[in-house]
DNA sequence: CTCCAAACTTGGAATGATTCTAAAGTATTT
DNA sequence: AAATACTTTAGAATCATTCCAAGTTTGGAG
């Protein structure tokens, strides 16, 4: 079962099969860990791998919310936490809401979090994964996530408010 | 009013000495902004000048109302809010409780949280200087900040609770 | 020195994301 | 089918942060 996704349905692009492999990786590690494949749970996993988004709690239940009215907030918050403690998803705040953002890249990168408009995307950087290893040993700590987000203004959101130079900061 | 401020009291420790320097920096970028320095700021700026954890806006009020029992907690958000917004201090959020927390270290370096206990430290790290202008270049974001936060269990937790494999996230 | 307008501070109310709780629903085992 | 262990759900409760309206302080003009 840890091969690839080939055997299913026909995958139409390859973004969509890199996102079948994906949420097949969350289902299977949601099983491993004991816990149910309810219709909910699966329905979360199937939204969090084909977004490249980074949403919260509150988006990932309206988007869910028509398909599946008898939702509850509370069941996001829940699965979402599963996922995290599991390490298949991070969340990181500080996108200039209030709000925790979920992402599924797990993949070495940093996030790049506009304070204009919140929207956060991700820069890929493989030297992120040698850093790891030496703050640990610098420092002593279990390290279990990272969170490196640099913050600032997006080439659209300049354009549109060039004189701007005291967007909100948090 | 750049130099060294060895015209002062004389300071008891270089700590002493470096504090009262950040406070002045503090204070004259107020002023240098067109912003008043009410009692109200100063006590902030010196608390600030003076801390190396990383206090979030609750803590600070508790630390300056007994000396000053007329503050208001919105004050010091305000406070927090002016210094924030001219670079002079950073906002991050993620130490696993759900209170931004304020640094004043300006200096290239990542921190450090710790789930168990919510207290954040430095760990310095210079290369993080030259990763901004690298981000920059490859985003075309304006950058305004980072916060490079690896988060996990502090070596002193680790030692109290070496079983727990699942500390709270976020 | 006095008065004004602008800049600040204040307490309390409002917001809004997240967490808690108790009750009801579903799967799994016996 | 009954019992047990998980899950979901709606709604109430938390709590950091923001908003607001009113009172204070400040620096400068007269």
């Amino acid at each position: 079962m840890t091969g690839h996704a080939t055997t299913q349905s026909q995958p139409t692009t390859s973004y969509e099969a890199a996102a079948a492999q994906r949420e097949a990786r969350f289902l299977e590690a949601l099983q491993a860990a004991g816990l149910r494949l309810t219709a909910q749970r699966r329905a979360i996993c199937h939204y969090l791998a084909r977004t490249d988004a980074h949403p919260t709690a509150q988006q990932i239940y309206e988007a869910l919310k028509p398909q599946f009215p008898s939702l509850s907030l509370t069941t996001v918050y829940n699965t979402l936490d599963v996922l995290v403690r599991l390490g298949l998803v991070y969340a990181l705040g500080g996108a200039g809401d209030r709000a925790v953002h979920y992402e599924t890249n797990t993949e070495p990168h940093i996030n790049l979090a506009c304070l204009v408009c919140h929207r956060v995307i991700d820069l890929p950087m493989p030297e992120v994964g040698a850093w790891r290893s030496r703050v640990a040993e610098a420092s002593g700590f279990k390290i279990l996530g990272a969170r490196l987000v640099y913050y600032g203004v997006c080439p659209e959101c300049q354009r549109q408010n060039p004189a701007d130079d005291n967007p909100p900061s948090e």
